[in-house]
Parts: structure tokens; sequence; C-alpha cells
DNA sequence: AAATTTCTGAAAAATTTTTTACATTTCGAT
DNA sequence: ATCGAAATGTAAAAAATTTTTCAGAAATTT
């Protein structure tokens, strides 16, 4: 690299607080698939970012260069000397960091446990989940335990734009079962239970089946003894260098399920989301996104 | 890549023999250090290779494109498909899915968020937040907003274990006023805001740094206001094929930093988690793992 | 060795890209 | 709510790059 031992990557996530709007937007253009837009045509580059040529042109200036072709000129430079060095550490994630260092170590963990989570899953089973859990017709319950209740919350927030009738119910409280006394046949319990697989849960569980309730769990690889009475079983690997098991891969499927099930009723969802919205800005909780 | 599945490298080596002498001077340069040399214009690359600028044109010809500045174009796009490879590429992610089923194209997407966010992380900045908050002698505070309080309180459940002095505070509750009396100068906070950034937020983070509180931001990638106040932010890719962001990244973020945080009071640590471990075996919340 | 074909490079023409100038909009302060 | 400053975009000018044309050089064939 030249005399600045700063890559250009470098220096624009240093001036991101000295850029206005448009360039900030451009800089996260350029980061976004670096460095190969900032090495085409200015214009190019200017169209993928959604902002006008001058606006990149100046960007460029106040990044220290002379003009967009010495800013190439230097991209170029970048990446002759990233090719030429052969101690290319492309296998780990944070690059400025040994291997060794947890986030790259965790972040291995990770990525290891999406993928078996992931090759183990049955997308049947999945979807069969999501219909289950986008269908209005019968109430919607999710069960959390001491840790897990943090995603039981993460996905009833998010129902809650885009279906009526869910509660949320820890199962370490003591209020429970009066939750219990409404629940129909057929009303779908959605139960996270990972190891150390709690006691109230599985009472919970049993009761709610006993009520002719159809039960979906977030379990881990060992899975929790309430699998036996569950329609669908999502079976999580949550294995990490650390005292604690990763909720990561658990919260990837949860996402991908409020993906799925808001697609399934898209319809409706569009409405309750434009209310929703317009409740908070009404409450002035938000500021409106720059 | 289009069509053909070969590198413009491989194409090059393969037509070597049909080129001509000034042509094959010009291959041989153009793979001494590729793909950079064929990303800067038509002139300099010639002048390179010591041929004229017509040779270069005609030998982009003869390798099938229509001018020099698609040839280029396909440069780029090689050069993008590399980057975006390097690590953990699987065709599908669900095997008994199509890749267009959404646990496929999510779980893509989140991959990429990763890899972009930890690309961008300085594991200094991440290793000074985590000593910043095993330090115990002053108090933690960790707060959240509407969505992220969940995270919020995933930090909580396990720095509760790990240290004494914590605080989960709830931005949307109207009772965080109360808790900010207490706060001393060089208390720490956790702060997560993701968009839409929420003026309560900004507002507790205004006061608490106002009081000399030192502050840690789990951010998206266009940050939150509070990231002018805060000493160290981290910023999370967050886009995902849904009508919301995605929070795994920051989830991967924070158990890292759990476990960092761990691994620097280890002895206090041991004790700390017996005596819970013991609490909670008495009340008997869970079950033996069996 | 001459003739023909092919290759190569200089220079002009055409095109594209970058820069500059200026009008409009947006934002923050009064 | 109004003003002024900063930011952004449109459009034209300037600069550069690429393409084409054409003449001379090298290689190949007869």
């Amino acid at each position: 690299m030249s005399a600045t031992a700063l890559t250009i990557s470098d220096r624009i996530q240093q001036e991101l607080d000295n850029l206005t709007r448009a360039e900030r937007q451009l800089a996260h253009s350029i980061l976004e698939n670096y460095p190969a837009s900032g090495l085409g045509p200015l214009s190019s580059l200017a169209k993928d970012a959604k902002v006008s040529v001058p606006t990149v042109a100046r960007m460029v200036q106040k990044l220290g260069f002379k003009g967009y072709p010495e800013f190439q000129a230097e991209l170029r430079e970048e990446l002759r000397a990233k090719v030429k060095n052969p101690i290319a550490k492309h296998d780990t994630w944070a690059e400025g960091a040994p291997s060794e260092h947890m986030l790259n170590r965790f972040t291995d963990a990770v990525i290891d446990n999406i993928k078996h989570t992931l090759g183990q899953i049955e997308p049947q089973a999945f979807d069969k989940a999501c219909e289950m859990v986008a269908d209005t017709d019968s109430h919607l319950y999710i069960v959390g335990g001491r840790i897990t209740h943090t995603l039981a919350e993460y996905l009833y927030l998010h129902m809650q734009a885009i279906r009526p009738k869910i509660t949320h119910i820890q199962s370490t409280s003591n209020t429970w079962p009066h939750y219990l006394l409404n629940v129909n046949k057929n009303d779908i319990f959605v139960i996270f239970d990972m190891r150390r697989y709690e006691n109230n849960t599985l009472k919970l569980a049993e009761i709610a089946h006993a009520k002719g309730a159809r039960l979906i769990l977030f379990t881990d690889q060992w899975r929790s003894p309430v699998h036996q009475l569950a329609e669908i079983s999502l079976s999580n690997r949550i294995v990490v260098p650390s005292a604690w098991d990763s909720a990561v891969t658990t919260l990837l499927l949860v996402e991908t399920m409020i993906s799925s099930v808001q697609n399934l009723n898209w319809g409706d969802i569009k409405e309750r989301m434009e209310e929703l919205e317009d409740m908070f800005d009404q409450t002035k909780l938000f500021r409106k996104f720059t």
C-alpha cells in the first residue's frame, strides 16, 4: 500500500461521520462490494448508490484524492498488494484479528451451527409450522423460559404486526396457569425450550397438549422432553466456545419464520403494519429515519 | 460471471497459442498482476505491456468482448463474485428445499450480514468494549428499545452470572429517568439502537453521557444518532428478505462479547455461576439434564 | 528474393467519462 | 414561520479514454 497504511475502506469508515447523507449512502454502496464497485466508471457508481454524479466526485475529493481517476488508481494499487501478499488472511472473519481471536472462533462455531441445523431441518415441517403460525382462526401462544423468553418475546413482537390473537407466556412466571384457562382445541403453541430444560415449560406443554392444542417446539439438538408432545420440533445446534449456549441459530429460524408467515398472509399485514407505524409515529417514540 | 463459467484469466491462457507476438506479450502482462492491471485505463495497460493501444483493443475483441469497457465490466464482476464467496458458501443450506425457499434465501442473507459486519469491525474496539463491560468497578447499565430490549435482556441475563452491579433499562418505559439518578461518572452503558432509531434512547444516552458515563453502542450500518456520544460503536448489517430487519448478527456479537467478558474475569465467574446454579436448582426451576 | 499476407503502431475521430458551473432543494437556526 | 447556509442534483463544458483508420513493418509463402 502507498504512503498511508490505511486502505480506502478504512478511510471511508473513518470519515463516515464527516460525510453528508448522500455521501454516506454512497459510502455504504462502495463498501457493499468493495473494491469492485469503485473500479467501474464514476457514473455507474453513482447510479448504484442512487446519488448524483457530482456527489461521487465531491466525496472522492473529501477523502483526499485529486479526482476520481486517482481514487481508482489507489484502489487498484490496493488490490495489487492484496493479491500479491501470500499471507492473505482470507480465512478469518474479522480481518484485523488473528484467527484465535474470540470474534473469529465464535463466528466459526456459529456458522457451523447454522450449517448443521439447516442441513438437518425438514423444509416440509418448517413450512407446516409457518402455516400453523399464520392461521388466524386459532389463537397463538408463544412460550419461553428463563433465557428463551427473550426469543419468545422477539417472535411475539413481530407477530403483533402480522396477526391478531397472540399471547406471550413466560413459563417461569407464576401467572401462566391463568392463560391456559382460555385455551381451545387446535390453538397453536410455539414453545422454546433449550437445555437445561425447564420443568415449568414441560408442565405447561402437557396441559396445553391435553387441551387439544397443537405444539411447535424450538429446542436444541438433544431435544427438550416437550418434543414428544409437539407436532413439529425444530432442533438447533447451539455449541459455541463459551460457558453458555448460542441462540443465534434459533433466532435465525425465528426470523425466517416471521418472514415466511408474513408472505403467507401479506394482504392483511400491509394494513396492520401501516396502522401500527402510524400509532408509533403518533406517540413520537421514533424519529424519522434520515 | 456470465454464461461461460471460465474466468478471463482462463480464457487468456486458453487462447495463448492463437495470439500474435505483441498480444502474447500483453497477455502475460495482464496475468502478471491479475486482475488489477486490467482494471485501469486501456492506455496504461498498453504502456505496461509495452505494446500499442490498438493491440490491446484488438486482443480484447479476440477474447470475445465487444470492447475494452465490456472486458473490464466482466473483470469487475469476477472480482465481485470472488470477494463474495471466500468463506462458507453453500449452494443450499436446507438441502431438502430449493434455493428459492425462504430458509435458503434468508440464511444466505444472514451469512452475508455476518461477513460484512465482522469484516468491518475493529477488533481493538471490540476488545475495549469487552474490557469496559468486564470492569466491575463501575455499574453496568444495559439499554434497549422497543424491539431491541430483547437483545438487551439477553445480555443482561448472562451478565447476571458474570458480574454484579448491572441494571437493565427499557428506554420505552417511563421509569427510566429514575434509574439515571444514580448514575456515576465512568459507569458503563451498553445501548442498543437500531433503525428506526428511538427518541427516548437518544435522550437517555444524552443524559447518561452528560453525567460522565461511557457508552457502548450496538447499532445498524447506518448508525443511530447515539453513536456521536458513544465511545465505541458496533455497527451491524441487518438486511434480509423480509419486511423487518435481522438481529442475528447483533446477537452473534452480543454472545461473543459475553464469552469474551467471561474469559476476562474467569476467577470470579466460576464461583458466581456455581452459586447461581445452586439457587436455580433449589427452586427446582430446571430439571437435571439427562 | 519478391510478393503477399498479417501484424503493429501513430494519429485522428468518436465516444465516454469526469469535472465544473449553476439552480434547486433541504435543513437548521433564529 | 422565515431566513440563510449547506447539500444535492441537472446540465453543459472539459478532459480523458476508446475506437477507427491507415500506413509502415514483420513474417510467411511462392
